[in-house]
DNA sequence: CTGAAAGCGCTTACAG
DNA sequence: CTGAAAGCGCTTACAG
């Protein structure tokens, strides 16, 4: 018996019946402990345990999958652009995924595509995924949401708006981030304000939209609706908005791009036009990309806690799956914070 | 029967016995189907097939990975500090998994652990995964390639250099794009130039400094030592290089840094001196990250097709996993190619 | 609170 | 070239 202990793990790994021998009971009594049945023995209870550790045994995880008719895989179902929002998330989710005995499994996809639903159903099926985690923007399509409450497959939205209970619901508040925005610009001085939305596909754009201008309404600041451009979020988009703002009369003196990209469009569009940064335009973007900091002036952006977001949705995921301890109770909220760098200046009146 | 047909795929999904009754053979026949045997009778090798879409019968992968002893997950196993690398690594990956019926698993870690390598054991013995890519600097580790040796877990490395037989190598030479930045600078007319290089611990660092210094050589130039400053691929080592080169009597008149962020510290010290780029300093980097074209100016910088890469590593993983028809002759190699941009202009003797 | 039997959906090893 | 039996390593459903 010791022979095995010796041998280490090189052997052939142990299996449930190495350590129901070797504990003395049956192999169920080894799945209850495994599975933290609370009805069994301490004793017992001590014995399997023990044998579990002196064998090494890790239960394997597809023979538990064919058996519970259920895999310990989780799905990262996304379609961001932003290559840093996807890493940190799905490193978040890691974090908490970490000694579960749950995997990972990324799946890209296209939002706009007319198999969008097909495409996750079989994924979903396939695999018999334990779970999803779903990032917007398909969080927010209701249809996705509904095939896998039909599927009867746990899942966590991440999203701006509390779109569904708590328990399956991670809220990024990104008004909030908008406000501090707003503030800033507001405190400093600045009236003649610009504004380029994301697209209206995105709930985020209309929640950031209205932080920004509900608060710089308290301060008695209104933005004129020609200020006020439409954008789709991509670089592109916030250069040409950049360049209509800017080719106005009375141009704005402050600009709050609703990501980063469209930021940088804004800022290669004043560069284009001659003017300076930040002493002919100030600038907050979202998001803090990783080259918001690198960029000349450094952005001033507001950031998610993407990682933190990640973490919290695995976790809550593990509880509905029936995985933890506290599974009520759980942080659903985050908030972003504004990261003041040295695009925003003043307004020189 | 047709009942079956007719209700689609709502039903209990169709199982290997479903197919083996509908098509009157044994389930082994069935299997022998599944797994492409080519010693099934043509006729009931259709009987089979019909049946097979008929029902809508998919393999459950689970059972499949029990019986097999090995699962149908491909780990991604990296240790990258680029984003933008790992997502379009992955999506590249995921391109030539699509259909296959293999699914992706991430696994970052951290290369420099102590326990890196008890950690990337564990994985893909729990997992009994199927097969490993491995990018840089994992890839060049040559403790981990023989783990994954020793557990016959096929795997594929990515790197600069050939360090394994082709069926186990991408290969991205990255002297050819460093050779072409060398071109770049000398038929430009620049003399003085400087070079930032990676750390050591990437074999690509080496790779890149030689591709370089040795076109520079076959153009009659040679590389100051003093202009040979060291660097770890972050901003802030690219920052303080940048300084050191800026500040030297004879300061170069440009500059490889032999990735994108290194490239970008540089650009931030010229800032921080009061030159002007590209007009006081020629710049180039090497990654092509997508910050690349959205600084100003924007960065020349050379590109290696990372999506591609992702591609290649898993068709060949495919083929060691004995899950592709044409094994061996596969490209092993992808060439980097170097994206003109505004950050270098001729020397203004 | 514990266990013997049957089963999850496949493949391996062996016959024929 | 095809199949009946046993098995992969677990859990469910049912007893006791």
């Amino acid at each position: 018996m010791t022979k095995d202990v010796d041998r280490g793990e090189i052997e052939k790994p142990a299996t449930i019946n190495d350590v129901a021998l070797r504990a003395q009971v049956s192999k169920k009594t080894v799945s209850r402990v495994i599975n933290r049945v609370p009805t069994v023995d301490e004793k017992i209870r001590d014995r399997v345990t023990n044998a579990i550790r002196e064998l090494g045994f890790r239960p394997n995880p597809q023979a538990r999958s064919l058996a519970f008719r259920r895999s310990f895989l989780v799905g990262l179902v996304y379609d961001n652009p932003s290559p840093a929002y996807v890493v940190n998330l799905l490193e978040g989710i890691l974090d908490a995924l970490a000694g579960s005995g749950f995997e990972l499994v990324v799946h890209p996809c296209d939002h706009q595509s007319t198999t969008l639903l097909d495409n996750v159903e079989e994924f979903v099926e396939r695999q018999r995924l334990a779970g999803v985690i779903l990032p917007p923007p398909l969080s927010e399509n209701e249809m996705l949401v509904g095939l896998l409450r039909v599927k009867a497959c746990p899942y966590v939205r991440i999203s701006s708006l509390a779109l569904d209970e708590p328990p399956a619901m991670v809220v990024t508040n990104d008004h909030l981030g908008a406000e501090e925005a707003a503030q800033q610009f507001a405190q400093l001085g600045h009236r003649r304000i610009g504004l380029v939305r994301g697209p209206p596909s995105f709930r985020s754009a209309d929640v950031r939209a209205k932080g920004f201008l509900d608060t710089l309404l308290k301060h008695g600041i209104t933005v004129d609706p020609a200020r006020d451009v439409a954008g789709s979020y991509t670089f592109e988009s916030g250069l040409d908005a950049g360049h209509r703002l800017l080719a106005m009369p009375a141009p704005p003196s402050a600009i709050f791009a609703m990501n980063d990209e469209m930021a940088l469009g804004v800022m290669q569009a004043a560069r284009e036009r001659g003017l300076e940064l930040p002493r002919d335009l100030s600038l907050i973007g979202f998001d803090d990309l990783p080259m918001a900091a690198r960029v000349w002036p450094n952005l001033t952006s507001v950031r998610l806690p993407i990682r933190e977001m990640g973490q919290l949705a695995a976790r809550k995921l593990l509880a509905t799956m029936g995985n933890q301890q506290s599974p009520d109770q759980q942080q659903s909220e985050v908030r972003p914070v504004l990261v003041m760098r040295d695009s925003v200046v003043p307004w020189e009146g």
